[in-house]
DNA sequence: ATCTATTTTTAGGTTAATCTAAATTTTTTT
DNA sequence: AAAAAAATTTAGATTAACCTAAAAATAGAT
């Protein structure tokens, strides 16, 4: 049997909420991630159960089954190979696909996946810097860390974003941080732990704690 | 406010049922045409009339109104596009297209539209031969006439079909009739209506009448 | 012009996905 | 360990899009 649209979304979050470890999420977690009540979640999940693609006990929380996992993995999958098109293709912003993506995603046609995968020459990640999983549902998780993480005077590369939201992406553009950009760290704020950053050799500014624990960034 | 899919696919039935003419459509050939009964039809009919969509007056039919023929065309034009997209960027067959592109018809931005109908080339025709309305739903329908009106001896160009059904598309693919080859009536067989025809001035079969007459053709 | 057949609409239900309000279970605090 | 707080589930509605069966309107045939 096909899954609904709605559906699709919940084992996407749910995947996305339950982490690399496969933890329990729970039904208020849900319900803030779908905008929906909690009742409403209730409900979900109880079908999703039903349809084998959770694990899930009364007051317990929620895992993705095997079979719910795969159905995730092909949503992200489709999600972001639509993203690379819409970049790459048509010449959107990496600040503007999300919501498109979010539509196209649910698409349902494994022919137009692989055909768009081969077009696209079969990237490895989005425009975000997150991974695409391969036609088998492979995901593999890069080992990037958070800038804050990073030493003063080290130079790393820019790999990706933990937060999409368009207006923190906008901010990245302004300041001249694109993906695959060195970023050298020459000084730590104490006072605010802002820093103070030289990108790609050339020119130097100051980016906010909130800023760095946002960028994920590679050891050269 | 957003129209569902559901409400633009009677939209875009409504449309291609009522013709150049704009005739009144029936109840009954809607509820065929969406498979779905006739009281859900009056269902829809209600609502896209509350909403300045169609003009309906109960048991008259159904014409679209400015609005609704705005909506239908902004749908036409997505679906043919998305189209071109398959056939000429991810190599799909022109028999293989119909139900990807409609789903991908109904995917809500302007921009992207925008943006997939330059990515194209802005073309003029879909993969079938049928126009693709411009962004301000200009729809230009080319005269081009059916085959069986062709005469004996008459040379023509092949510029669309009427029948989109996959079985179709794949019986022409065999004969070698593609979009733009040029076809010759060498003759026609009395009995049965079928015809002999010389394809690109180089192979020669026969095609019968029920083929014929859902070829488009264009004098030369 | 009337009767019959067809078409269309109304009436009353169903399902998926949502909601609010109330009840229940779990967790936290004292 | 009992009480209070928080999280979760149940109960009962709502909306969109569909359904069946019955009623009403239109069209066709004599």
């Amino acid at each position: 049997m096909q899954n609904s649209f709605t559906e699709e979304n919940y084992l996407k979050i749910i995947h996305a909420l339950s982490g690399r470890e496969g933890l329990e999420v729970s039904t208020n977690a849900l319900a803030e991630s779908t905008s929906t009540r909690a009742a409403s979640v209730t409900d979900m999940l109880r079908k999703l159960a039903e349809k084998g693609l959770i694990h899930y006990k009364k007051y317990q929380g929620v895992r993705l089954t095997e079979a719910g996992e795969k159905v995730a993995i092909n949503v992200i999958r489709k999600h972001r190979l639509w993203e690379v098109f819409l970049v790459e293709k048509l010449g959107f912003g990496w600040d503007e696909v999300h919501d498109i993506a979010e539509e196209l995603e649910h698409i349902p046609s494994d022919h137009l996946v692989e055909r768009l995968d081969a077009f696209l020459g079969h990237p490895r990640f989005d425009p975000h810097g997150d991974p695409i999983p391969d036609a088998k549902g492979n995901l593999t998780e890069p080992d990037y860390f958070i800038l804050t993480e990073a030493q003063i005077g080290e130079k790393v590369r820019m790999m990706g974003v933990l937060d999409h939201a368009p207006s923190f992406l906008q901010h990245l553009d302004r300041a001249g941080i694109t993906l695959g950009c060195l970023i050298e760290i020459t000084e730590i704020n104490e006072y605010d732990k802002s820093a103070s950053v030289q990108i790609n050799e050339n020119h130097t500014l100051f980016i906010s704690l909130e800023v760095s624990k946002n960028l994920l960034v590679q050891r050269r």
